[in-house]
RNA sequence: AGAGAAGUGGCAGAGUGGUCGAUUGCGGCGGUCUUGAAAACCGCUGACUGUUACAGGUCCGGGGGUUCGAAUCCCUCCUUCUCUGCCA
């Protein structure tokens, strides 16, 4: 959420960043929270005078009633019914008004930052840079969806028949894969500084408000209605949650966590003849980095948390390029993103496996988590947040690019945390 | 899940209708003293909102109510603790 200071203060800087965000409404929007922030902070005064003075009046009542002079007393009474209405009425109106003003700004997007590229779709996105190298692959090369069959190593089927679409069954060495890359991943993440946590993978609506799922994405989660609890769509929500609503001391900063969760998302409409194997899953598993750090380092912090993700990709070999994303590919939340792809050889094109982003104070508004600067006033944080890494694409990748007819050879890095270095129809 | 008790400032812990946004202690910050440190003593020390600044307003787990006036009384929800039950 955006901070009403900063829509007042630099009007025309956040209009022009709306814009850039291709936020169709801006002028009318923006207009129409300055005009409610009038009106409440008028509504406001006026509820306060009158608050005042009936404060005053009690004490007087309180004083008299001391004293014994019954009828002084209720003289005063008299009076503040008249000033008791008009704090009634007011802080009606002052309800309404603010979450009318919080209804709208929950609407704007983040605003992005200078460096971030103008454009509308995924098009638009700046090729940063590529590494790696594309595998030249046989012409009989098959896809994922066919390698985890020919190995028996993940089951749709089984899974269609326990739960449903989405939701694949690892077996075998495609299960010890998955454990084997989490622990990589965790491992990594601790070797970069990062504190690692185990959190619930179930949370309240108030950390979905938090970190900005909620309203906005309301659709995306599963929600459980009876306990109104939402399963989690990554680690994020969790881990940054766990500041919400804290001052955290500046010798605790930078904050940095690395957690690993399964994730879950309805992905409502977005099934597609594109979407085949393991190109989206309602399931899957995740390690996410995130940072809290001040206003100053924060963009220090995401160049960190790049290089960190391109070390992983670097040490599996797998061929990738870094976008940043054009304004209107961004998330709602985000002030800058820069997403990695994989280059997926047997189906001959770029799947992303993490995105990286800094939210500035966006997030922080909402989560009220904020540090003590220089002269002891309380100032929002910024967090950020990266995947390092989703696995399901990884994996696909991995199969791609490394078969041959004997089979699938992993990375060396991944032979000791799998206890195997090749995926083979013998082993299991 | 049932019965009982409780939720107050960073922590501990007073306060049961009226100058209480809150006694006190610890912790923290500043000062005196000291070569320096400790001890001792003195002072300061919650958040939000609001104002050019002051003032003012709100917040004692969340929400609602009673009252001229609520940390204090009532309702409700949440959480924690103890006992019982169940269970990996």
């Amino acid at each position: 959420m955006l901070q009403i200071s900063v829509l007042r203060d630099h009007t025309a800087a956040v209009l022009a960043g709306l814009a850039k965000k291709h936020y169709a409404t801006a002028e009318a929007d923006v207009a129409a929270v300055l005009a409610l922030d009038q009106r409440r902070r008028a509504l406001q005064t006026t509820h306060d005078a009158a608050q005042a003075e009936a404060n005053q009046l009690a004490t007087q009542i309180g004083g008299l009633l001391k004293t014994g002079d019954r009828a002084g007393a209720e003289a005063l009474k008299l009076r503040t019914a008249d000033l008791k209405q008009q704090t009634q009425a007011a802080s009606a109106e002052l309800a309404q008004v603010e979450d009318e003003q919080k209804q709208l700004l929950y609407k704007l997007p983040n605003l992005p930052h200078v460096s971030v590229p103008e454009g509308r779709h995924a098009a638009d996105n700046e090729v940063l840079r590529e590494g790696g190298e594309k595998p030249a692959l046989p012409a009989n090369a098959q896809p994922h969806w066919e390698l985890i069959k020919k190995y028996d190593i993940i089951d749709f089927e089984l899974g269609n028949k326990i739960t449903g679409a989405g939701f694949p069954v690892y077996k075998g060495q495609g299960a010890r894969l998955q454990r084997a890359l989490i622990n990589f991943f965790l491992d990594q993440a601790r070797a970069a500084g990062y504190t690692e946590v185990q959190p619930p993978i179930l949370v309240n609506e108030a950390s979905g408000y938090g970190t900005g799922n909620l309203p906005d994405k309301d659709g995306q989660m599963y929600h459980d209605l009876k306990d109104n609890l939402y399963l989690i769509p990554t680690a994020e929500v969790p881990l940054t949650n766990l500041y919400r609503d804290e001052i955290i001391p500046a010798d605790k900063l930078p904050v940095r966590l690395a957690g690993y969760t399964p994730c879950f998302r309805r992905e409502a409409g977005s099934w597609g003849a594109d979407v085949r194997g393991l190109n989206r899953l309602h399931q899957f598993d995740k390690i996410e980095i995130v940072q809290i750090t001040t206003p100053e380092t924060s963009y220090a912090a995401l160049d960190t948390m790049l290089a960190h993700v391109e070390g992983l990709l670097g040490k599996l070999g797998l061929p990738y390029r870094i976008l940043r994303l054009c304004g209107g590919d961004m998330s709602f939340t985000s002030a800058l993103t820069y997403d990695f792809e994989v280059w997926s050889a047997a189906q001959s094109r770029w799947l992303e496996v993490s995105s990286v982003s800094n939210f500035e104070t966006f997030q922080a508004n909402r989560l009220k988590c904020r540090y003590r600067a220089e002269g002891g006033k309380t100032q929002l944080l910024h967090t950020l947040n990266g995947s390092a890494l989703a696995l399901p694409r990884i994996v696909a990748a991995l199969l791609e690019n490394n078969q041959d007819e004997s089979g699938i050879a992993l990375p060396e890095v991944l032979h000791s945390y799998c206890g195997f270095d090749k995926i083979t129809n013998l082993a299991n």
